[in-house]
DNA sequence: AAACCCCCTGAAGCGACGCTGAGAAAGCTG
DNA sequence: CAGCTTTCTCAGCGTCGCTTCAGGGGGTTT
């Protein structure tokens, strides 16, 4: 216990050494409420806490619906159930005791892991994902087809551009490509009708012998 | 020197006796790069190494994640300081001279120690466990072939992210591998038999024409 | 105002894509 | 060596998306 608090003081100085804030919680119940009230990048789990242990404390955090990632800190002696550990919700494990390097990489890797939502093309309230080849307005998730979605892109990427018919048919398309060009019109018409008419708005533009603009 | 690379064969002889697969690095960086290569059970580690020292390349594992268990061969006159190496991160030094016994015996609590929960990989409820080769969700364990475990880390190591069959090909199956794409639908097909359907639900996307994604 | 041009959009064919069951080949275990 | 598991291929089938086409609407020019 005294043990404990000595470990987590040392912990705590190497943490804000590398440029992290840390807030240490004397007991369960205070570590509760703390995470519910914060929102951490990192948490820190001890299994043998005062008042409420480890398990409880994860398990009521997962309940609430907080996502952050949980390092649990157990025993050495595995006298726990690991299923047990399994269920509660805890993204990571390590068993006492550790060398600091270990913590530090892991608790490194549990961050980076965290932050997977990767960059979104925005335009107004209309956004799209990439990565996840998802696309959307506000919380509402539209499907979109393969050329929808990369005409679409085409477009986000220029916001406030006029790109011509050709052009677009260039950047989304094969080279084989000898269809025409009118192609885009279709797939501008069903882009509009998916992702414009249903919240009565008008994204893109029409520009009359020159082609089309995403208004941004 | 030449003593120690008789030592190093004596000992591989000696586990491979035992039934352990036993690869051997001729110096340090060698050895980093295997270590940083393979997902061994143990490392030994010469702390007289040449080219980098068994300081060097164990605080190197650390601070790269690595958390297998280190058993640090240090010489018996104390240039080297025990402390020091434990402060690196190895698990458990031994003085040299030993006999085989000891360090068979000292090996072996060291594997049989390190056998808890490594770090999860999560996607929802849905877990794996890539140390322990394991994976479930919820608290029902599934058991997954080494192809679907592979293929099911994959996705679950970009969760949110499309990959195509071509990257998951690339990812998982050999370099030699000149079959087709397609592979991977039948193991999606496997893995949701198994991970999705009895519960209902549906993690593996289909992205038509860009790949599979991983809901999170 | 008429003619012209550009754009919109619904319908439909067809080719491509993905899913799945069956089974052969290779590997492992007892 | 026999029986089991695992891996991979193949083919059939259903579905979906891409593209074309044609008719209509609405600016623009003469």
């Amino acid at each position: 216990m005294e043990d404990d608090a000595q470990v987590a003081a040392a912990v705590r100085r190497g943490l804000e050494a590398e440029g992290y804030t840390v807030d240490l919680a004397p007991d369960g119940l205070t570590g509760l409420r703390l995470a519910r009230r914060h929102a951490y990048r990192a948490i820190v789990l001890d299994i043998m806490l005062p008042g409420l242990n480890g398990y409880k404390v994860c398990e009521a955090l997962r309940a609430d619906g907080v996502t952050t990632p949980i390092l649990m800190l157990t025993a050495k002696d595995g006298e726990y159930d690991e299923a047990e550990g399994l269920d509660t919700g805890a993204d990571d494990y390590l068993t006492k005791p550790f060398s600091y390097l270990v913590f530090l990489a892991r608790l490194r890797a549990l961050i980076r892991r965290s932050q997977t939502p990767g960059p979104l093309l925005r335009a107004g309230d209309l956004w799209l994902d990439p990565a996840g080849r998802r696309c959307g307005r506000g919380s509402a998730e539209i499907t979109l087809t393969e050329r929808e979605f990369a005409v679409l892109r085409c477009l986000v990427e220029h916001p406030g551009e006029v790109l011509s018919k050709r052009r677009i048919v260039d950047e989304v398309w094969d080279i084989a490509f000898d269809g025409e060009e009118s192609i885009v019109e279709v797939y501008v018409s069903m882009l509009r009708r998916k992702v414009d008419t249903p919240f009565g708005v008008r994204s893109i533009t029409t520009v009359r012998g020159a082609g089309y603009r995403m208004e941004s």
